[in-house]
DNA sequence: TTTTTTGCAAAAGGTTTGCAACACG
DNA sequence: CGTGTTGCAAACCTTTTGCAAAAAA
């Protein structure tokens, strides 16, 4: 299978060892297309050990294979850190729409250039809430 | 004491009965500049029950008083609901310093223009981190 | 007096830690 | 073979819930 050998590259690219829970878990996070809590992820994998998904996902997360995100859900959710964007998410229903800023830079740029204290920013959080187009029909 | 009318009718405004506990939290959180987390707050004040704590800020939420703030500490922060403004944090110290985003109903409006399953966003957080300017010499 | 709120104890839920057995390289 | 990783149990910490006593309007 092809896929794997992607998955072990990638391991090996950030000098982690290429174990079976950690092809699971990069094969679950690709699979889906929006950030998922630890749980949602373990429930979509058998044989899983939760306190094991979560060691795996942290050092993902140090290795900046995955990102972790609040959207105000009970807990953190994760996904593959691919591609820089940023999510509306349904207060109601939980539906989850990605966005990417074009001028996000200058942004943040002009945030920095007034700001006493910081010149370096490293990450941001942006994510917008609201309610989706299906809830509010009903 | 001036302040203490100050805080009933703030209460009294959003229809909640005013009690000694509410008071202090009302009186807590104007003290402090920066968002806390629960245990900070209940630090600060004596003979507080956290539960009570957690239930008045709860309620100060749901009427608008407050706002929950993910700081990526290891609680969630809270903050009087005064004038709106988001933050930059630093990841080394905790130091936050507060920042106003002029052209944000353009930004928003702009993502959301694009965006297929949503119309209104009602809610966004926007934070940024960093190490600050006296981190950063050492 | 009636209803809301408080305070305590206890539970819930997510996440972390300790440690021996195991597996990668 | 040596070091990093797993799996299980148990701990930890924040936050929530239940309920009787207390306080607000």
């Amino acid at each position: 299978m092809k896929e794997k050998q992607d998955f072990k590259k990638i391991l090996r690219d950030v000098k982690l060892k290429s174990t079976s829970p950690r092809l699971a878990v990069l094969k679950a996070l690709r699979e889906v297309k929006h950030p998922e809590t630890a749980q949602e992820i373990n429930k979509r994998l058998k044989n899983m050990d939760l306190v094991t998904l979560y060691r795996t996902l942290a050092s993902f997360e140090e290795k900046q294979l995955v990102k972790k995100i609040d959207l105000h859900k009970d807990a953190v959710c994760y996904e593959l850190n691919t591609g820089h964007h940023h999510h509306i998410v349904c207060t109601n229903c939980g539906t989850v729409e990605d966005f990417e800023v074009c001028d996000k830079n200058r942004l943040i740029k002009n945030i920095v250039a007034k700001a006493s204290k910081f010149k370096n920013i490293k990450e941001h959080s942006l994510e917008l809430f609201g309610v989706c187009n299906t809830c509010e029909k009903n």
